[in-house]
DNA sequence: TCATATTTGTAGAATATATAAGTAAAAAAA
DNA sequence: TTTTTTTACTTATATATTCTACAAATATGA
């Protein structure tokens, strides 16, 4: 584990937990980011990038009380730490940068040479 | 390869042929990245990866020529092919939306319990 | 031709992601 | 109270991506 830096897919999870706030475990980030994306992420690759995120530094977790009115295991509940929601904000910072130095598409209209 | 989806080292270099535009090859994409982001990529995972994006049809490439007075190997070029253009349109569109939705900072004012 | 500079290419290890199968815990039903 | 169902997490393995070290190719200049 380098540790430091983020996957593609570390960072969409990041993101929707940060988006989820204060409802984010397992399932729901599954959910949202289907909801946002189109994507489906195996449910089991969302839980061990949700503990390797936690592993990092850029999650906090735990688990959610049993009182719900449900069948099932308890919940693990992620959060954001301090140094993931720094995260966010560099890597929103970082790209928009880029993205804004793109010069814009040369439509070519050029024809017949 | 799965082929469709971009890694996040994918990404950036992706984009950074795109913001170099014209002259786009190996140590140009290095430099640019140090220069840009102060990440010290190494050249050959660069390679790697230009290589991988153009099997993925995400870029194009060519030898450029010869001519200038310089020694060494020739320079690969790479381009956008119209596929990567469309790809880094849509990765920032997702990902602005999605930073869009972040719930802003909640600075916890509180102490003492 | 030989030495040097510059760049690309290849190979193997480390890390990240995807899929499949299994385990655990809680509620509901029998 | 035992069994079944529901919900969620864990572990194992395969594939993909990234990193590092090293080798090879192509140009210049002595």
């Amino acid at each position: 584990m380098k540790g430091y830096r983020l996957g593609e897919l570390e960072e969409l999870i990041l993101l929707t937990v940060g988006i989820l706030d204060q409802d984010a475990y397992g399932v729901a980030v599954l959910e949202e980011i289907k909801n946002q994306t189109g994507r489906k992420v195996n449910i089991s690759a969302i839980h061990t990038v949700l503990s390797r995120l936690e592993d990092k530094g850029f999650l906090k977790s735990y688990m959610g009380g049993a009182t719900e009115e449900r069948g099932g295991r308890r919940k693990r509940l992620f959060t954001l730490s301090a140094t993931g929601r720094a995260a966010i904000q560099e890597v929103k910072t970082l790209r928009n940068k880029l993205y804004d130095q793109l010069p814009p598409l040369a439509l070519d209209f050029s024809y017949g040479q």
